[in-house]
DNA sequence: GCCAACGTTGGC
DNA sequence: GCCAACGTTGGC
């Protein structure tokens, strides 16, 4: 099992929606990039992943599980982009912002810091509890 | 709103 | 197969 990171605009589909329309579970769908893709293909059902919200906000503000692995992405005509389907687990208390992300020791390293533009991105079992803790969440969910 | 960083496309 | 041009993303 692991640990992911999934950006989203807020005005393309946010937290709020997740949690309202993607209780059960959406597709994770619209990702046009390789990097991207290839990090989805490699999720397993259980998985567990961070809801960034990026532009505006730029927290992170929940956490989704992977309800469905990898399959054809219904907004795509081509076929040769997948994507999964998520639903909404827990809110975080408190917004982890990238701004404590980038002050933080201990997640100097994630991808968020280093490559702010990748969509979908791994994130490790010590960045998780780290990002649980700072969102104020005593007991974080484990995947 | 600007611009840097990144990814993709297409001409050669 | 290289690389310049272009488009997009996302932080500031």
């Amino acid at each position: 099992m692991a640990y992911w990171l999934l950006k989203s605009e807020p005005g393309a589909w946010s937290w709020e929606q997740q949690k309202k329309e993607g209780r059960q579970g959406a597709e994770w769908d619209g990702v046009r990039n390789y990097q991207a893709r290839n990090n989805m293909k490699a999720m397993k059902k259980g998985d567990l992943a961070f809801f960034y919200h990026s532009v505006g906000e730029k927290a992170c503000v929940g956490i989704v599980k992977v309800v469905a692995e990898a399959h054809p992405d219904s907004t795509d005509g081509t076929g040769q982009w997948e994507c999964v389907d998520v639903a909404a687990v827990t809110d975080l208390p408190k917004p982890v912002t990238l701004a404590e992300i980038k002050t933080t020791p201990q997640l100097k390293d994630m991808v968020l810091v280093n490559n702010s533009r990748l969509s979908v991105q791994p994130v490790t079992a010590g960045e998780w509890r780290k990002v649980c803790a700072l969102g104020g969440l005593k007991d974080p969910p484990t995947a």
